[in-house]
DNA sequence: AGGTACATGTAATTGGTTACATGATTCC
DNA sequence: GGAATCATGTAACCAATTACATGTACCT
C-alpha cells in the first residue's frame, strides 16, 4: 500500500469507479498513468481492499467497476491519522531559473512568459472545476467538514491559490527582466 | 542526462563543489539523496560534462571536488532554451484533505495544525536564506538578471511565497473546522 | 477510411528511496 | 568510548514513465 493506493481508496470511498475513471479523477492531485493504476488495482483486490464487477456498456467498451471493501475503508481511515510525509515538488523551471544568468534576456522572457501561460491555463481549469462544484453543491454542503464536498472544495482552493501564486511570481520576474 | 544532472551542472557553473556539497545545495529545490548523486556524477564525468580532483583536508575527510567542463557548460545553456516540462507535485496531504470527511474533527484539526507548523518551519528556513543573500549581495547584484545572485533571489522568493500560501491555506481550513 | 475517446493490460526502462557498508575527524 | 558531521560508495527495492499491444464505439 503506497500513497497512490490511498488516493484511489479515497476516490472509491465516495463512489465506485473504473480504473480509467480513477486515472482521470486523480490526475490533478497525484500524477499517475493507467499503466501504474491497473496493476495496482489488481494488487489491491488481491489483498482485499477493493472488489470489481464488469459493467457491460453498449455505447462504449465494457469496463471493470471497482468498489471499496470494509477492509479498505478501515485502512483508509487509519491512514488519515498517521504522520503525513512532506510534499515533494520537482519543477524543472526552478533549476532553469537558478541558471538564468547564463542565457540571453529574450530567452529569459520567453521562458517566464510560457510558464505564466501554463499557470493561466491551470487557473482557468481549476476555476471551471470550482464553479462546477458550487453549482452542484449547496454552501451548507461544501462548507461543512463532515461532507465529502468539503474535501474537494479545499483541494480546489489550494490548487487555485497555487496557480495564482505561480502566475504572480512569473509576472514579478518578467517585470524585473524588462527593467533590469 | 536527466533533470537532476542539469541542476548539478547549474550549481557547478557557479562554483566547483564536492558531491556532498552538491547534495546539500540542491536539496531545497530538487530532492535527491547522495546515493543518487554520486553515481550520476561519475556518469557525467565519463561523458565529459564534469571533471574532478581530489582535495586533501586535514580537519575533515578528503573530498572529490567536481568542476564543470566547457562541454557541460554548453549543454547547460542549450537546456535552458528547450521546452520546460510541467512541475510534478506529490503531496500526501492533498489526498488526506480529500478524505477528510471520513475522520473526526479532532484528527482533522491535528492534521492541519501540524501541516501549518511545517509551513511555518519552512518559512523561517527560507527567510533565513533570503536574509543571508541580502547581507552577502548588493541590491544591484541580486536585482540584475545577468547576475548569478538573481537566480537565487527569485528562487527563494518563490519558496517564500509557496510557504506563506500553504500556511494561509491551513489557517483558512482550520478556521472552517472550528466554525463548521 | 481515419481520428478521437473509451477501455484495459504488459514489458522495459528510468528515477528515486532505503538499506548496507566503510572510514575520517571533531566534540563531549 | 560514543555521538555527530563529513565524505563516498554499492545493492536492493519501489515508484513512475515510456513504449508496446489490443480492441470497442463514435463521429466525420
Amino acid at each position: 500500500m503506497n500513497t497512490l493506493s490511498y488516493g484511489l481508496l479515497g476516490l472509491l470511498a465516495r463512489a465506485s469507479r473504473s480504473g480509467y475513471e480513477l486515472m482521470q479523477y486523480i490526475q490533478p492531485f497525484w500524477q499517475a498513468k493507467h499503466s501504474q493504476i491497473y496493476p495496482l488495482l489488481a494488487k489491491m483486490e488481491q489483498e482485499g481492499y477493493v472488489t470489481h464487477e464488469v459493467v457491460l456498456q453498449s455505447d462504449k467498451p465494457d469496463k471493470k467497476v471497482y468498489s471499496i471493501t470494509s477492509k479498505g475503508s478501515d485502512k483508509l481511515k487509519i491512514w488519515i491519522n498517521e504522520p503525513t510525509t512532506e510534499p515533494v515538488l520537482r519543477d524543472e523551471m526552478m533549476l532553469k531559473a537558478y541558471s538564468l544568468w547564463l542565457t540571453d534576456p529574450e530567452s529569459a522572457v520567453r521562458l517566464f512568459s510560457s510558464r505564466a501561460q501554463m499557470y493561466a491555463d491551470k487557473l482557468a481549469y481549476y476555476e471551471n472545476l470550482m464553479q462546477g462544484l458550487k453549482e452542484r453543491e449547496s454552501e451548507t454542503s461544501y462548507l461543512s467538514p463532515a461532507s465529502p464536498a468539503f474535501g474537494r472544495y479545499i483541494l480546489l482552493q489550494k490548487a487555485l491559490d497555487n496557480s495564482k501564486n505561480g502566475q504572480n511570481w512569473c509576472e514579478w520576474v518578467l517585470s524585473m527582466l524588462k527593467n533590469g
